[in-house]
DNA sequence: CCCGTCGTTATTTTT
DNA sequence: TAACGACGGG
């Protein structure tokens, strides 16, 4: 690839389709794009802002660009930049990043600390426990769960539709306590970070003013994860109530949006257009990533859900081979066919990085571990450990908190006695209560590193000890970083941390028995700090950065050849020349009994995960699956069906429950040799024990009658009625046990 | 303070 | 089934 930085913009122009150009010279209204997976809408967004700097005269930092994901912001300006390297200027970032930026220049007005850490929901929890101690450690994390999902709603404690989030009565007031307690620390949570500057630009019109005349342009990449509180932030910073002029433009699709439980509000982006007057709307419908099959089961499925704008992706590459649809005896027949299709492949010079395996559920990963490990594939789980939730690295930021902010409650109680110092609950409430009632001149509280010292006196000798001694160790972090202009980067200060506090010994120690690699980690984490200056702002750079963006930057990631096992929500954004997408059975996917609208996120996210293959897509379900220690008889996915037939090459034992039947009943199975499990009904011994009529006892559901007899996947299958009204299907060669027969009692 | 045992509980998780 | 938290003994 040769140069771009100074290419012409025409050449950009030129790679676009017709309706990205059309997307990207727009003006004069609203505009809702409406972007299918693998359109190419980085793209256009990217191309539209290096158009506005060079071709429509637009200020490049009046330019506001949203995402949700640090990469997706991360990537959106790298790629701006070397279109027009002015888009330098613009402000592309996260939308939490983008509100900590507003609540740092207007802490006052939020009454916010300008130097606020982050919390994210453990350090709620901890926090809604120690403001309402009558809770236990259950009921806060629940608690605390609510309140961010409040905060998504952007409700504050006095609005009466809490109850719309949580039933029970004494929620507003925990809520409230919660707030107060967390107002006092400085600090903020996750749902404060938009939910705050709402209530700022809202309550002040002159804030709400610099916002209008700084921002001409704001655009929002995948819009449709967009909760209430961003809706209303951008309504805010756009002014689109006061006709402002602010040009508004978001992109995202309808038929991606999965994250509703997190906040997420798909009616956003369904009733745009009723919220931005005059919105033209933009469709782009051509799909670069899959071929055109795969991209039919992808339609032919999502085509089934009532709330959505609609649209259809056309095929750019060819017309691709079949998917495939397997059904399968058990799970490990599953994981078995999984590892055959990746070893034939890999046989063939298919690396396995080419393979990505999806599942509903974390849970799910454990059978395809084993059996990789067995048979020697490498692979790569994505999203479960992360780097920042580990306990040493939050220990060490903690630290790094407390030196920023020295009211940061939750920093304090958590390393105050890391390594022990003898400083025990008691003596910690003392000096966080002291902390708290003993304001200062200005009428802040007292730091809580000023509070050790200050209630030394009142502990007991050990505890007396421990506070002077952590409060020497604060004292020397926080001279390391007042320096204004060392030439050391913030590397040294957190090197510092892990020596001068004894935290690199202890975890050090633990590694020594636990075999873990906390001291690594513990190095990484210096390591990522060499970014930043070694100074008071940098420190505050660097916990941004950090709080910000929770995710593993495993750095040999990219380059080690490994099949990857990912579950279908993390999937987004990603793409896999061959995708297995597992356990495609009633009650795994779609997962229990859901509402219609809950169903239809269910039925999207299946839709993110075929829309990731690019070249081959396979779709697996089992008969049988060992559930939380039972073994239950599996109905295959509603999805399945609804897909409808001629989608889906199917192979293995067809339920009758899936509607369709194979075309070729001679259809083998070209892998070979994963039907382990399947045996002819005709001859099975357990026929004769089960007949139509034999009166049955079970565990869970009482006594009953089977009614009926039958054959599914070449099992032997009973359905039984029971006195309790239910029916239901058991496979006796799995479930003998938990079917007792009323004769042998 | 650490370790073992028992009992409980089972989604998805950008920031 | 299995993993994790709570609790009690050494």
């Amino acid at each position: 690839m040769e140069p771009a930085a100074f290419s012409p913009l025409d050449r950009y122009l030129s790679l676009l389709n017709e309706e990205q150009l059309a997307a990207v010279k727009h003006e004069g209204s609203p505009l809702l794009i409406l972007a299918g997976a693998g359109s190419g809408k980085t793209r256009v967004i990217t191309t539209k802002i290096a158009y506005l700097i060079a071709e429509k005269n637009v200020a490049p930092y009046s330019i506001l660009a949203v995402t949700f994901t640090k990469k997706a912001a991360k990537e959106m300006a790298e790629r701006a930049v070397l279109m027009d390297s002015r888009a330098a200027q613009s402000v592309i970032r996260t939308f939490h990043s983008f509100g900590a930026w507003f609540l740092r220049r207007f802490a006052e007005d939020a009454g916010v600390d300008p130097n606020f850490t982050v919390y994210d929901d453990d350090d709620m929890a901890t926090l809604v426990g120690k403001a309402v101690p009558s809770l236990s450690r259950q009921e806060a994390s629940h608690a605390a769960h609510k309140i961010s999902l409040a905060k998504d709603y952007c409700l504050a404690p006095d609005s009466p539709d809490l109850i719309t989030i949580e039933s029970n009565p004494d929620f507003p007031q925990i809520y409230a306590e919660y707030e107060k307690r967390l107002r006092v620390t400085g600090n903020v949570d996750f749902g404060d970070l938009i939910m705050l500057p709402v209530l700022v630009l809202q309550r002040n019109e002159e804030i709400r003013r610099q916002m209008h005349y700084r921002f001409k342009v704001i655009m929002v990449d995948e819009y449709q994860d967009s909760n209430v509180a961003q809706f209303k932030l951008l309504q805010a910073l756009s002014g689109v109530e006061e006709n402002t002029g602010t040009y508004v433009c978001v992109v995202g699709d309808d038929d991606q949006s999965i994250y509703k439980f997190r906040g997420a509000e798909v009616q956003n982006i369904l009733t745009f257009q009723n919220h931005f007057p005059g919105t033209q709307l933009i469709r782009l419908e051509q799909n670069y990533r899959s071929t055109a099959r795969i991209l039919a089961a992808a339609d032919s499925v999502v085509r089934n859900n009532e709330d959505r704008l609609g649209k259809t992706l056309r095929a750019v590459r060819g017309k691709g081979g079949e998917p495939v649809l397997v059904f399968l005896p058990t799970q490990d027949d599953e994981t078995a066919f999984c590892a055959d299709l990746i070893e034939k492949a890999h046989a063939k010079g298919c690396p396995y990085k080419d393979w990505a395996i999806l599942y509903r559920t974390n849970a799910q990963s454990l059978g395809f571990e084993t059996e990789f490990l067995h048979r020697k594939i490498p692979y790569t789980v994505v999203g479960s450990l992360k780097f920042y939730d580990r306990e040493e690295i939050k220990d060490m930021l903690a630290f790094a908190a407390l030196t920023a902010n020295p009211r940061d409650e939750i920093a304090f109680r958590r390393i105050v006695n890391k390594p022990t110092k003898g400083i025990g609950g008691k003596s910690q409430d003392m000096v966080v209560l002291y902390s708290q009632t003993t304001p200062t001149l200005d009428g802040a509280p007292v730091g809580l590193v000023q509070a050790c010292r200050e209630c030394a006196k009142q502990l007991s000798k050990k505890a007396a000890t421990g506070v002077m001694e952590f409060a020497a160790i604060m004292d020397e972090l926080t001279a390391c970083v007042a320096a204004e202009k060392s030439g050391d980067t913030l590397s040294s200060f957190i090197e510092k941390i892990a020596n001068r506090t004894g935290l690199l010994e202890y975890h050090s120690a633990q590694d020594e028995v636990s075999g873990t690699q906390r001291a690594g980690n513990i190095q990484e984490l210096i390591n990522s700090a060499v970014l930043y200056p070694c100074t008071r702002q940098g420190l505050l750079d660097f916990l941004d950065s950090i709080e910000l963006d929770r995710t593993i930057e495993n750095p040999d990631q990219e380059d080690t050849d490994s099949v990857t096992l990912i579950t279908l929500h993390n999937t987004k954004g990603l793409e896999f020349p061959r995708v297995v997408i597992t356990g495609l059975e009633e009650g795994i996917f779609p997962r229990q009994d859901k509402s219609s609208e809950e169903l239809e996120e269910e039925r999207r996210l299946f839709y993110v995960g075929i829309t990731r293959a690019q070249d081959e897509l396979y779709i697996t379900a089992c008969t049988v699956r060992r559930l939380y220690g039972r073994t239950e008889y599996m109905q295959p996915s509603r999805f399945l069906a609804e897909a409808g037939k001629g989608i889906f090459k199917v192979l293995g034992n067809v339920p009758s429950a899936y509607g369709y039947a194979v075309g070729d009943s001679g259809s083998s199975l070209g892998a070979g040799g994963f039907g382990t499990g399947s045996i002819g009904a005709q001859t099975d011994p357990l026929a004769k024990k089960y007949k139509k009529g034999t009166r049955i006892y079970h565990d869970d559901y009482g006594y009953g009658y089977v009614v009926a007899t039958g054959s599914r996947s070449g099992e032997f299958v009973i359905t039984v009625q029971f006195e309790n009204g239910s029916a239901k299907q058991f496979l006796p060669k799995y479930q003998g046990h938990s079917l007792m027969i009323e004769d042998e009692m």
